[in-house]
DNA sequence: CACGTCGATGTAATCGATTCCACGAGGATC
DNA sequence: GATCCTCGTGGAATCGATTACATCGACGTG
């Protein structure tokens, strides 16, 4: 692959003259400025990236380590995030820890030996000391979705406690009185918030989160079912279970329907986080949609701030309930199909 | 951050030392290394990779440009594709195409100036001159899934031709007779691939596949609803619609739904790739299966193989009917939920 | 005892870019 | 006509690693 050097030579300059044209600094004269154009043009040149990172210390480049690709929800959080970026400049390299703290560490690891310029991170748990050290170091940093308390680190997330609020009074409303959750790590800030938002919104009806309507998940789609199993096999089961993400909803529709069981008649579901599928599931799920793509654009917009030394700070913004049947009653009129929001959201 | 020298001084040794005792060179006293090991503790360095990239002309990393990673089958692919990687030794970056060829150029010039080891393509069109001239420029390179024509790259994907006959036997068995299909985009092998399939298996029960049969979609929900409106159209509209991706399945089920038709009375629904959210679809729906975990890896072992100078064939895998109820008719027995299917596929 | 071998180590070149500094030519100013 | 800029350019240092080559001491052998 032809180096700088070849271009110098082609177009008879010096190394330093085809610097400074491929960075268009200004003075260039016009002539040695086609003759290396013509150069590169000939030779199908293209800079090298890795040599121009160690030059410059700077790669242009944000890792984004996720909790789980698997998951509709991060995998559009992962689209947003590399749109904005390439807007601004930047690429992603993303890393996909599937909930696993181990393969976390090995990705932040990974990105921070390749030099990256700002790491986006939706935390699987507490923190790491790597990552902790990371952002005591200094490395522009942001948290999406999920965040370590104590350290001094933007967030950029949704805030869904007026939707759990909503979704608790739609569920009191339509007679339910027994409301258990499928709640996820208690090492993630979501899987602790949503717990508690639960409570809370069940608190302001006279209601009660007794320990055995809260069952311990891992955001995965296993997990949701045999949760949901235990609910089933309790002398009093739930009359709607509420998982904390999408995928434990899944698994606990897997759960309904292997008992032969009907949602809603026997057993009601609500989900935090909204898919397209849900609106073609069997009954569609009612669900918590978080703002997906604002919240990847807002994080990358945070963490190039960051990066070029500008502020960068938190954002917060609120989730909303979509109401289907999966609580039951039909919500009045049928929702239009989402088909054709994908760019918008 | 720390860098070699800042090591060696620590040590009291000369970089060369550091590096060897970092790359397990043999030569090397044990006291030696005890003081880098120590200085490597002391001051938390970890190897600048991009300085080693330049030097070594090896970054580790492969590429892979994928068609749509809001596409369940192809993020699947992808999670597949960097396990393996990681098992031996790689990175991955992905780029993600969104189907469309301008993207996917300006991802694989991306990769290509980080002078990654080696490029998995799912290609989005027949091949740009970019692309062409990186396979000829001796890139190691291996597609999967799609591929392009005339190009000496492996190709490793699964073979729908079996499961397709199949799948229209299925569908003449039921009663079916006016067979439609919601091909993808001509510029891509499997968008052309899935309609001869179907056609040759309509043909071995003597029936036609008429070009008002044949929608022109691009592998996206909203061209699967728009096609699906134009049959419903239709003065003689079909009894089954075969989408030859799950996103214009779901487009598919968007439009039957609009119009308040049903699945499978009013119009039967068959879907190429299987997707978990299908068991729980109203109705569940028939699909053929690709063995997409494994696709992945075995193009990573393609891919590696090249990179390291040895063969990288070309692997082909069957994929397989999956029925459900949404060509008519439930299965013998309902399927086991297949939540726990996860790490095997 | 001299010499060859081997193991441990350091010096310096190198990868491909960017960028500071020096230099020469040409033009403006007094 | 001397001085001083300005502009265009090239030389060379630099980023942080790897590695060929040189060096040096210790040791074995004839």
């Amino acid at each position: 692959m032809a180096s700088i050097k070849d271009v110098a030579a082609e177009a008879g300059v010096s190394v330093a003259t085809v610097s400074r044209v491929l960075n268009d600094h200004p003075s260039v004269s016009a002539e040695a400025r086609a003759r290396v154009l013509a150069a590169v043009e000939a030779l199908g040149y293209r800079p090298n990236a890795v040599a121009r990172s160690l030059r410059t210390d700077q790669t242009h480049t944000l890792g984004l380590v996720i909790s789980d690709v698997m998951n509709p929800y991060f995998t559009e959080l992962a689209r947003s995030v590399e749109e904005e970026a390439r807007a601004l400049g930047y690429s992603v390299i993303i890393g996909n820890a599937d909930e696993r703290p181990d393969l976390q560490d090995h990705h932040v690891r990974n990105l921070l030996d390749r030099r990256i310029d700002g790491l986006l991170v939706s935390p699987t748990d507490g923190g790491s000391p790597l990552m902790l050290d990371a952002a005591r170091a200094g490395t522009p940093m942001v948290f999406v979705d999920r965040w370590i308390p104590g350290v001094d680190v933007p967030v950029v997330r949704a805030d869904g406690r007026g939707a759990v609020r909503d979704l608790v009074a739609h569920l009191h409303g339509l007679g339910h009185r027994r409301l258990a959750i499928i709640a996820g790590p208690a090492a993630t800030t979501t899987g602790r918030e949503r717990v508690e938002a639960f409570r809370e919104a069940l608190g302001a009806h006279g209601l009660e989160l007794p320990d055995a309507y809260i069952g311990q998940g891992d955001f995965q789609a296993e997990s949701g079912r045999r949760v949901t199993e235990g609910f089933l096999d309790l002398p009093e089961p739930p009359e709607v279970v509420f998982a904390a993400d999408n995928l434990m909803a899944l698994g606990a529709l897997d759960a309904v329907r292997a008992r032969g069981l009907r949602v809603p008649d026997d057993l009601a579901l609500a989900a935090f986080d909204d898919i397209r599928w849900f609106v073609h599931t069997d009954p569609p799920v009612t669900a918590i949609a978080q703002p997906t793509g604002e919240l990847g654009r807002a994080a990358v917009r945070a963490l190039v701030d960051r990066i070029e030394g500008r502020a960068g700070e938190s954002v917060t913004l609120p989730a909303r309930l979509v109401v289907r049947r999966s609580c039951g009653e039909p919500p009045a009129s049928p929702e239009p199909s989402p088909v054709t929001n994908r760019s918008q959201s």
